[in-house]
DNA sequence: ATAAAGTCTATCTGATTAATAGGGTAGTGG
DNA sequence: CCACTACCCTATTAATCAGATAGACTTTAT
């Protein structure tokens, strides 16, 4: 499961791009938009803001804004900056990595094959999964459920 | 990431398919084998027990052994037993299903439908990795992240 | 009977998540 | 230049959960 954290950053982050022609986007508004607790939320878009995604602007007539294009912000790099490594075990992740004292062999590893598996499909999709096709779903109403 | 009880669990359960046809197996063996603590491990293969995957049996020559074929214990039901919905998010788990306060329309909303081909997709391989095919992919070396 | 082995109940610590409070600081418009 | 707005920072808290441990109890083979 993704942290709640994770959770309102990305409905944040929607809403910064569904909006971003209309200018800067008081914290209160994302907050009350969207059910978050304001002192929570505002770590969230600080952190954000850290990495690059968002900029802000103080006073009147302030808030936040994106600055990269919705295209290039994918979801993979959200959900690491909240939730850290995206794969279900630290020996198949990069920059999280750690071995398993009970392994014996991690090349044949038969647990960690599988693993690794569902891991690179997990990352193949979060990255294609961008806030312009995220967008772009809703906006078409496709459902790619059904 | 996965908790370490549905890790042990899965280790576990590799030795007692490797080594089923030996009889039953003590929690210690597999404890010691698998630095697992012994007091931690009761508890899990207690669970596997309850979930009809492992039987036991008491006193002098007693231990746990596998009742269920190799090939029909996947990864989904073990992790799902251990660490409940396999879903990143409530919305899009059957079992677990909660509701988004902040989802106006679930249908059409993108964040749930990307994180629902997530969850499709890791569904259908730990379903395919079954205590049979972890045992075969260690045995010939084969090694699927190459 | 007795030793071996699993079963049950209870507890504990530490980490993490989610949230709240309250003030400090700095841009911006008038 | 000043007041307003809104971002920024620090601390604290409650709740939950993961991981682990202890000790007594029950069943079974010999």
């Amino acid at each position: 499961m993704i942290s709640k954290k994770a959770k309102y950053a990305i409905h944040a982050l929607v809403k910064l791009a569904r909006e971003r022609e209309q200018g800067p986007i008081l914290i209160s508004e994302i907050s009350q938009d969207g059910n978050i607790p304001k002192k929570f939320l505002e770590a969230i878009l600080l952190d954000l803001k850290r990495a690059g995604i968002l900029n802000s602007k103080k006073g009147k007539g302030g808030g936040y804004y994106l600055i990269k294009k919705p295209e290039d912000v994918n979801m993979a790099e959200v959900l690491r900056l909240f939730d850290g490594a995206l794969a279900l075990l630290p020996c198949v992740t990069h920059k999280y990595y750690e071995r398993c004292e009970e392994c014996v062999d991690e090349q044949t590893c038969g647990i960690r094959q599988v693993i690794q598996l569902v891991r690179d499909e997990t990352v193949r999709i979060l990255k294609n999964a961008t806030l312009a096709t995220i967008l772009a779903m809703e906006n078409k109403g496709i459902d790619l459920t059904r």
